[in-house]
DNA sequence: AAGCCGCCCAACCGCCTCAGA
DNA sequence: TTCTGAGGCGGTTGGGCGGCT
């Protein structure tokens, strides 16, 4: 038997929101707040709309501390950045830019910055990284800070106006992203984690190009064609065989600096032990999106 | 001017998680 | 302990729009 559905879709209207059913359910929620219950919400606010298509309007269209327009350069890094680490956790991501939605960040990742990073890898020749030296160290440490991390992650955004204070409620703890999947968390800091990478669990390794760092170094590793681009699934993303040849990314800064220092950099295989690899991407990567480490 | 094509993004869908009964 | 339902999330879709032919 499937899950009864959440409103009856029979007397619920879909497609775009109108602007008269914006303002009813800004109105309602500026001055009531959602109640704890977005399913009860369009029933009291008059609305014919499901509860989840008025959470989701509230919080990816009308909230009032949504950013509009392009995403700067700073924001590319944290996205690529986070990407990297988290692979498509967008809530987790959009918690780190501030008046970004997730929906938003998703879209501007499909659409745009993966075209772009793609790119960025295409213009590095591939000897560029080839030549690269191998860091001193083969077992670099990250730094996190784990602490301010997690107290800066919103929940599920929800706004009470009926205080006129923006609350959070707790449903995407930061307890799933791979910050804490760690293997051990015996040795934790409560204010300055330091993880070894290879104890994350990282879905979706990838490369960071040139541009989403902020730092004076940065690498480009994986040259792909553009054709392989426009091979690529709109899901899919670059993975790295065993075969990798680097993940480092030392930028992403935020105001709250947050994000600095991100040394992550693999030269041992055994690092690769403790990651998870998604196979069915590896084998629809084009193999010039592979490369060999030096 | 009209038709085609590709891109963008708002919105939906379905699954998962978790709290409360 | 199990069940139920709301909240939340990521993946996907499709309509609108602009650029190109």
């Amino acid at each position: 038997m499937g899950r009864a559905p959440c409103c009856d879709k029979a007397n619920v209207k879909k497609g775009p929101w109108s602007p008269e059913e914006d303002a009813t359910l800004k109105r309602y929620l500026e001055q009531h707040g959602t109640g704890g219950n977005w399913i009860a919400l369009p029933h009291k606010a008059g609305l014919k709309r499901c509860g989840k298509s008025c959470r989701l309007r509230w919080l990816n269209y009308l909230r009032p501390d949504i950013k509009r327009g392009g995403f700067t350069e700073e924001e590319d890094s944290i996205i690529c950045t986070l990407y990297g680490r988290l692979g498509s956790r967008w809530s987790v991501i959009a918690s780190q830019l501030p008046g970004r939605t997730d929906n938003d960040i998703k879209n501007y990742w499909n659409t745009k910055l993966k075209k772009k990073l793609l790119a960025a890898g295409n213009a590095c020749p591939k000897s560029a990284t080839a030549n690269r030296s191998p860091p001193e160290t083969s077992n670099s440490i990250s730094h996190l800070n784990l602490a301010q991390i997690s107290a800066s992650i919103p929940k599920a955004e929800t706004y009470d106006y009926g205080s006129s204070s923006c609350f959070y409620t707790n449903s995407n703890t930061l307890m799933r992203t791979p910050l804490v999947e760690a293997k051990n968390m015996e040795n934790c800091d409560p204010d300055c984690i330091i993880l070894d990478p290879s104890q994350f669990l990282v879905s979706r390794p990838m490369q960071v190009p040139d541009f989403c760092t902020s730092g004076s170094e940065s690498y480009s590793t994986i040259t792909t064609s553009s054709q392989d681009v426009a091979g690529l699934s709109p899901s899919s993303t670059l993975a790295l065989e065993n075969n990798y040849s680097l993940l480092s990314c030392n930028g992403g800064v935020n105001d709250d600096g947050l994000l600095m220092d991100f040394q992550f950099e693999c030269h041992d295989d055994d690092l690769l032990d403790g990651f998870v690899f998604q196979e069915d991407i590896l084998e629809k990567l084009p193999h010039s999106c592979l490369v060999n480490s030096p």
